[in-house]
DNA sequence: CCAAACTGGTTTCATTTGTAACCATCGAAA
DNA sequence: TTTCGATGGTTACAAATGAAACCAGTTTGG
C-alpha cells in the first residue's frame, strides 16, 4: 500500500459508481426494451405511480432529477398520453401531474418486473450481505444528507 | 406496503444510483476545479498513475470505461502533454500509454486529495457502518461479476 | 401600489455520451 | 499465400445531459 498511489479498485467512490452503473444499466434494459423509456421517463412514471399526483418540482425532489430532465420526461410522457397536467387553482405557475389509464397500466406492468429484478439481485447475496448493503447504503445516505 | 406499488425511496437500484451520483458529483468537483478534468480523464490519469503503463484496452477494463471514452480521454491528456503513446513492437495496432512528468505531477497532486475525500466520507460513519458498506458493495460486485 | 426578488417550469446551446460504422492490423485456417 | 473473422483504436452521428438564460406568475418590502 504505497502512500502515493491510489488503488482505484478499492476506492469507494469509484466502486460505488461502477456498481450503480452496472445495476442501473441492467435494470434499464427492462424499461427500455419493454416500454421504450429513458431513465428520467421511468422515474417520472414510477414517481407518479407511487404517489398519484405530483408537481414537476416535487417529482424532481422525490426522484433526484434536475428540473430540465423532469420537464423533458413529462413532455414525452404527455405525448404518449400517459399523463395529464392540471393547472393549480391558486398558483398558475404550477401544474399537477397524474397518470392516465394508459400510464397507470404501464406502471402496473413495470412494478412486478422491478420488484423481481431487485429480488433476484439481492437473492444472489447471503442474508448477512443483504443486511450489510442496506445498512451501508442507508448510512451513507444519512451521512450525505446531513452534511 | 401495497403489492402493486413500488417505493422508489427503498428500491435498491435507485438508491445505489442516487448515492453514487451524489458521491461522484461531489468528488468530481475536486478534479474538475483543480485540474479541469472530466471523469474519464481523471480515471485515465488515475489508472496510468497507478499502473505505470497500459494500453487503451487495458485502461478500459481497469476503469470500466467504454472504448470511445478512453479514446477521447487519452487524446485530451495527450494534448496536454500529460501522457505519451509508444507503439507496440510486435503489434502495430497497440499503443502503450504512460504519463509524462507533468502527468505524474498532476497525479501526485490528486492522490492525497482523493484519499482525504474518501477518508472524510467514511469518517462520517461508525466503524460498523463502514464495515457494512464495504462488505455489501463487495458482495454485490461479486454477485454481478459472477452472473 | 409598484418594483425587485423569487419560484415553477421551459427552452436554448454547448458538452458529454453511446451506438455503430469504420480503418488498420493481426491470427487462423484453407 | 490469400482470405476471413477478430481485435485495437478512432470517428461520425444521434441522443442525453447540464448550465444558464428565459418567461410567466407570485411574493415581499418600501
Amino acid at each position: 500500500m504505497e502512500p502515493d498511489i491510489l488503488e482505484l479498485e478499492s476506492f469507494l467512490p469509484y466502486r460505488l459508481y461502477r456498481l450503480a452503473d452496472t445495476v442501473s444499466r441492467e435494470f434499464s434494459r427492462i424499461y427500455k426494451e419493454r416500454q421504450g423509456l429513458t431513465r428520467p421517463e421511468w422515474r417520472t412514471l414510477s414517481g407518479l405511480g407511487e404517489r398519484g399526483t405530483m408537481t414537476a418540482t416535487e417529482l424532481g425532489e422525490q426522484s433526484a432529477m434536475h428540473k430540465t430532465k423532469v420537464s423533458r420526461a413529462v413532455a414525452e410522457l404527455e405525448q404518449r398520453r400517459w399523463l395529464t397536467r392540471t393547472p393549480d387553482e391558486n398558483d398558475r405557475r404550477v401544474e399537477h401531474l397524474a397518470l392516465t389509464k394508459a400510464g397507470l397500466a404501464a406502471y402496473r406492468e413495470m412494478v412486478p418486473l422491478a420488484k423481481a429484478f431487485e429480488r433476484e439481485l439481492l437473492g444472489r447475496l447471503s442474508a448477512g450481505e443483504r443486511a450489510a448493503i442496506v445498512t451501508g447504503v442507508a448510512a451513507l445516505e444519512e451521512a450525505l444528507s446531513a452534511a
